[in-house]
DNA sequence: CTTGACATTGACCCAAGGTCAGGGTTCGAA
DNA sequence: TTCGAACCCTGACCTTGGGTCAATGTCAAG
């Protein structure tokens, strides 16, 4: 007859724990000694044995109790369901330590991969950390609000980024970033973007009939980081359309 | 600017959650809009996935919040640690795997390969599998009450297993246990094992001093499972040495 | 103008125990 | 035999990472 310590001591839970199962139903309350103190079987220990194995592989307790009280053949095949689970969960252990490699990495945590080929491409192609940070953050943004549109934009885009003109366009853009508003360079690059759009390679079958500036718009405005001379290219380009 | 469904969404998290990581201080309050409403930006997009990627990993949400506040390079050791205690989890799981796979099969889940490789002997020998059961009961027993002393006496009793004397003696003290406690062949047989006794193999170095008779009492005692025939013999047992 | 989807805060609930308080018991050594 | 250490008892509250419910407010579309 050993005590609560000893039986504890011997499956490797605390005592705490016995007791706990006992609360549940899970484990018969021993008899006790003259004392109240609970005396234990070799049945307990077996039994708790048992408990602990099921749990450590992550069974409810609820379900441990039905298990213990089951017949064997459903037992077994009960065993069989929690190990594929088991496995389930090993699978996935090793695909988040991937994504934790790749956490302090580069932006493949945060948006699809095809963004990421697209930010990827604009990096090669000499665009500013900045503005690929603003594209970056412009994805996520879109990719929240409408993951089907970012998904059809996102494979214009990539069409769009071969075309040497839209890539020439881009650049500048980007180093307009700086420029003062009365920068005399601005109606002329907002005028050879109207054009672009215009006469752009026509757009993917299906596509939604927002226009891009709706997205420029969107990103600027909300990543809070517009610059003077963006917010005045974006009026002239409202100018000229009217 | 997105709301906290976009955002849960995109992340793949509840609303629920991201409140309650407002709470614990590990996501930013955005600025409310008009109606009071959060409204969020893609940098919130990004530190709520960071927070996910990690959270997912099993890292506490209060260390979560000290790695997204540390520098980069307490990050990246912290990361290597993360990985490493993913790697032991995924280790514990597979062994767990196996446990759950030979739950339902042999002793070996009990007690210690040393003792389970001796009941596999007894086994062989021909003891009962009442007889076995008993024996697993009491290693079981001793192991908790002193896993110290048990693994000493299971390798005396693996060195007397060996002898044949000690089988012969094992195997009728097996059958003894339905014998009545009048049998005249009980007084030969507690003889014969205290003679065994007295004369057996040196034991092992450093032994307790601790004498099998307080084994047997032990076991016969606490597994409930005492027979008429064996407190017969015992009580023999204690004539003959007095 | 209503309806349905979505937002707000706050309060309570869960597993699987841990921790603390406030006792009683047992055992070995002095 | 008496002391201290190490056990044991119950009961109540604390923890993590949220889920669920309630009562109420807001938004957008038909």
């Amino acid at each position: 007859m050993i005590t609560i310590g000893q039986l504890a001591a011997y499956a490797g839970v605390t005592i705490k724990a016995v007791r706990h199962y006992h609360k549940l139903g899970l484990l018969e309350e021993p008899s006790r000694d003259s004392s109240g103190y609970r005396r234990y079987t070799a049945e307990h220990a077996i039994h708790l044995l048992k408990i602990k194995t099921l749990a450590e592989a992550g069974v409810p307790l609820g379900r441990v109790k039905e298990l213990l009280a089951a017949d064997p053949d459903q037992v077994a095949a009960a065993m069989a369901e929690i190990d594929r689970s088991l496995e389930m969960r090993v699978r996935e252990l090793r695909r988040t330590r991937q994504r934790i490699a790749r956490l302090s990495g580069g932006d493949r945590l945060f948006v699809s991969a095809e963004v990421a080929d697209y930010l990827d491409d604009l990096r090669e192609l000499g665009v500013s950390e900045r503005g690929v940070r603003l594209e970056r953050d412009g994805w996520i943004l879109l990719q929240s609000v409408s993951p089907k549109n970012a998904a059809v934009w996102i494979a214009e885009k990539r069409v769009a980024i071969g075309d040497p003109e839209f890539r020439a366009l881009y650049l500048e853009y980007d180093s307009a970033y700086d420029w003062s508003p009365d920068d005399p360079r601005l109606p002329a690059l907002a005028e050879r973007a109207q054009r672009w759009l215009v006469k752009r390679p026509d757009r993917v079958e299906g596509g939604p009939p927002l226009r891009d500036p709706a997205l420029v718009q969107l990103v600027s405005s909300s990543t809070g980081s517009r610059s003077p001379a963006w917010d005045r290219l974006a009026e002239i380009g409202r100018e000229q359309r009217s």
